[in-house]
DNA sequence: TGCCATTTAAATGCCAGACAATTAAATAAC
DNA sequence: GTTATTTAATTGTCTGGCATTTAAATGGCA
């Protein structure tokens, strides 16, 4: 393999490219091992140093796990969802700080996606989410409970919302949306009356989920919005 | 700054970490300027070439950005929506092959939030976004158009649509579920019949968008899914 | 033969020191 | 005062080495 010494990006950039697009196009599958730093080195014409920036590079990604030992190396690495979400979180909140995003734009973009889920989640939503909603909301009504912690709670309670609608994707696209605004909810103090009305909306759209209500959960939502 | 030696972690990885997280919590601002990479092993008491490791991971993530020269060093990157489309999709896009996501939950997914957005749209599109999907109607419906090239225009009409909601987080969540499934969609082949169908639906969506009909898109994009 | 301890080899993790390339500021020359 | 040159700071890259980890190969022993 070859690398152009005369593009302006780094060669460690370059050689993670390299990588990452034979990985996105299919040529290097899950759990395929790498070529050794060494090797690799070799194969690019480039010093040890570098190939394993560019591999640190990957590994930010999650698209490849290194081991060490005998038998170690780079493999490429199974995606999860579970992997991906703490980074699309990450990038999300960092994106509304950074861009000003308003609150309201944020706000309407998440009730947005979390209606649409919501629709589903009325069809099939598992007692266990119903429970964990439940809980939340018994929780919500604590007295004395900090303005953060009620904030959690409501993300959490969120969260069992749109994972009721059994649709891996779209829990993975709303985790971004619904958590990255907890940093934004966090400045806002909530009154007993705003979190009594909350507690109020979040009974009802558990009510009309158990009764399998998919008008009743929009009007919920709507309210809540 | 401190590391712990007996995390399992390598210290590139803590050190990335540390530093990641002064970004998010607020103490490094965007366009700061980190200590150079001698001053950083300094003060992790790592060497320079581990510090090395450690920044090309946050840049794997656009956390920063590195300049060369007298005044260089690197600096905490603005991280806007266009830099962070790419890597969403790229994200997305591994996520649904390496985990075999079905065709019907990533369509279904996609439809999902789509409708949501194309409420939005109805009300708030330009004559830009209305033009673009005009373009994109009449590109599709060139004969000899190859399959990859009317999936690739399917994509811009779709995302026409999105970006006619005027909500930039939307956007960028959309562009994940959007984009993600081209390769998807390129491994089915249309019939004449079917690109007249799709093409059909596309011009009834761009009309009840043009006539602000919010019913009519949905009815629309209910028929494409 | 079969099991356990030891050695070995391969790989990543980390370090020290050096030089090249780039860039802006300081300095010198005219 | 303007232009050319030098200088200093910083990242980019390389060489070579040692430490650590791990599995497999080897050897000893019952």
């Amino acid at each position: 393999m070859k690398i152009d010494p005369n593009s302006n990006a780094d060669l460690s950039a370059q050689i993670a490219k390299s990588i990452r697009d034979a990985i996105i196009s299919g040529d290097l599958i899950v759990d395929q091992r790498l070529p050794s730093e060494a090797e690799l080195s070799d194969q690019f014409d480039v010093s040890r140093p570098t190939v394993r920036e560019a591999l640190k590079r990957l590994a930010a990604q999650s698209l490849i796990r290194t081991q060490r030992g005998a038998t170690g190396g780079a493999f490429v690495n199974k995606l999860s969802f579970e992997e991906a979400y703490p980074q699309q979180i990450t990038t999300s909140t960092l994106l509304l700080s950074m861009n000003a995003v308003s609150f309201e734009t944020a706000c309407e973009a998440r009730y947005t996606l979390e209606r649409s889920c919501a629709r589903l989640s009325a069809l099939r939503r598992t007692a266990d989410h119903l429970a964990t909603m439940r809980a939340e909301i018994h929780r919500q009504s604590q007295p004395g409970l900090t303005d953060e912690a009620f904030c959690a709670s409501d993300v959490a309670f969120h969260r069992a919302l749109v994972d009721g609608a059994g649709n891996p994707v779209l829990s993975y696209q709303l985790a971004g949306a619904v958590e990255a605004m907890q940093p934004l909810m966090n400045m806002i103090t909530f009154s007993a009356r705003d979190r009594a009305k909350i507690i109020e909306l979040h009974t009802a759209l558990a009510d009309a989920l158990e009764a399998i209500n998919a008008i009743g959960v929009d009007t919920a939502l709507a309210g809540l919005e």
